[in-house]
DNA sequence: CTGTTAGCGCGTTCAT
DNA sequence: ATGAACGCGCTAACAG
């Protein structure tokens, strides 16, 4: 009893609520409940002596007795990304509307999987009865373990495994579909900056469909690994010199918003511009990167859908409404705005 | 054994652990909680069937019985925003060098305060150990019948209650040091689009603050409630259409860099610019906002610090290291960029 | 060093 | 309509 706060009261429990009441545990339970078989008046009374003591149950005594958590987890790999966050708002809004509470686990850094690990592992001990699962990182490996005993769903990213269900935007889908656009404008010649799918499965799938896609389109492809150039979409100015170097390149294809940004930007400081001397296009059209200001030509990912259809899943497996693992992928659209235009002759 | 629908094997236990390795739950429980007493070679066995079955402890039960969970509750408003996205991750990696995982949940829209009581009703029935509440929005009223028995701090934003720490950063000091700067360019007549307290007490308290200090400066203030146009970031082109209405006006304040960037988008729509037209200024700095391209004259918020200093303190007061509740500004500091320069005679 | 016992707070039979 | 007793999986005493 040190200073004026003493939190060494513990919480009351239903045992206190009982007592306040003057009724039995059990009755408290129903009451609480909504069950049946409980007196009107009592019903009442028992409510008000748990608002008095601010009696809040405890989840764990319940999940344990109850067996059941009502609670999905879900793991995101960095919650910093405006990426993620919406699609955790997505998740939140459709689990609320099924009935069930959201709880998020993430990795410590953004950067050592060995944390998306134990992140799950939470999840896992909390007994959550369906699990969500958000990185572009993990390797599946890791997952279908758990998988195996509790209703999962690999959320944003592509995942063919067939032990697993996966929501996702068609990745490839929308690579080709920048890449048609990128084609159309009249590019011949462009750098695509690709991504290794030990860094991002997602980035990796829809940088190989642009590679692909052009050239099919017969369009000369100058591939560059963002791994050769420090793979941080905040510097890539060594990656801009090697494409100005290059000579004949009208077009930039980034991975993402975010690494179109760090083009842009690496751009601006050699007194480059988009699409005046460049066109340069990203991928995801996430607010706040979907700004007008911006003006990124970009391909729109539709996370509210590929969140409200995740939890759909994981709930269905949960009610045992669903009759297996299923695969989506969600179409997305291209936005075409201000970076990308048709070639300029230098 | 089909796979996708073997959900029905429920959760390996202690006791089949146990029965694998050949001793008793108590020895299970004690070698992979690496306490003394047991054999080295027993630790390892049971490690291994540990290992093979998948065991991972029920962390419900182990909380009950332990009466530790060893877990924070954090509550976030609206995980979309880069705002308390970053200030996630903060809290994350304090926590993990603390000792201690996170657990988030989040109102299931942006808006409805009830939606945040239940989310930190979720909280507290999970037993977490200590409450980080991180809500522009949610009263403090809320809060406090908690915080009488769970270490809560609310961070993020300004909280003089006595009864529960806060960290944040001076939002009155960075509201002043804007309008410093916005005067020193030489601004005369300058809008400053204010928020209501209800709406949030953060940028309520940074936009006041920017009031008083211009017209400190003796610079001709028009206020304008946000409230009176929408209160809504995203559309505020009667807001810019009033302000250019006005006449005279060199500057606009907004509460925000994403209000900034809704105004500089409304300008841009009617043709104008910053800061040819309007000089604009924003708040946060978080990135992605602060990119160099969007080059948003605003003030930086050390979330990261915030984070760090918020998972201390509540692990202080649960460790019971903690003398009492305190209240911790932070400085942030100007990020003078392009969207604010001398004022354009027009 | 290891096995046994007694709860942790709650929902759920089963009696009353 | 209400109460008593049992068990969920686990840790913490206590014996051996």
């Amino acid at each position: 009893m040190q200073n004026g706060m003493g939190h060494h009261d513990s919480a009351p429990t239903i045992h206190d609520v009982a007592a306040v009441a003057g009724v039995s545990k059990s009755v408290v339970s129903r009451a609480l409940a909504g069950s049946y078989g409980v007196a009107p008046a009592t019903v009442t009374r028992v409510k008000r002596a748990a608002a008095e003591i601010g009696y809040v149950a405890n989840a764990n005594a319940r999940g344990m007795s109850a067996r059941r958590t009502h609670t999905l987890g879900v793991l995101v790999r960095d919650a910093s990304t405006p990426f993620y966050g919406h699609l955790l708002t997505a998740f939140q809004l459709q689990a609320a509307a099924r009935g069930y509470r959201v709880v998020t686990a993430t990795g410590a850094g953004s950067f050592p999987i060995e944390d998306e690990r134990r992140a799950l592992e939470t999840l896992v001990s909390l007994r959550v009865e369906g699990l969500i699962v958000c990185s572009g990182a993990l390797p599946v490996e890791d997952v279908l373990p758990f998988a195996g005993r509790i209703p999962t769903v690999i959320a944003g990213r592509p995942e063919a495994n067939a032990s697993v269900s996966s929501v996702y935007c068609d990745e490839r889908g929308g690579g080709r579909g920048l890449a048609d656009h990128v084609a159309s404008l009249g590019h011949r010649r462009v750098a695509v900056l690709t991504v290794a799918p030990s860094a991002s499965i997602t980035q990796s799938a829809r940088t190989d469909a642009m590679v692909r896609q052009l050239r099919k389109h017969g369009v000369d492809v100058v591939r560059i690994r963002s791994e050769d150039h420090g793979a941080d979409p905040h510097d890539v100015d060594s990656f801009v010199e090697h494409v100005v170097g290059l000579g004949g390149v009208t077009a930039i294809m980034a991975p993402s918003d975010l690494w179109a940004i760090g083009v842009l930007e690496a751009m601006a400081r050699r007194g480059l511009r988009a699409p005046q001397d460049f066109s340069v296009t990203g991928y995801d059209h996430v607010w706040p990167y979907a700004t007008e200001l911006l003006g990124i030509t970009s391909w729109r990912q539709p996370l509210d859908v590929i969140g409200t259809l995740s939890v759909d899943d994981v709930v269905d497996q949960i009610d045992g409404r669903s009759s297996g693992t299923m695969h989506r992928a969600i179409d997305g659209e291209l936005v075409p705005a201000r970076t990308a235009g048709a070639p300029t002759v230098r």
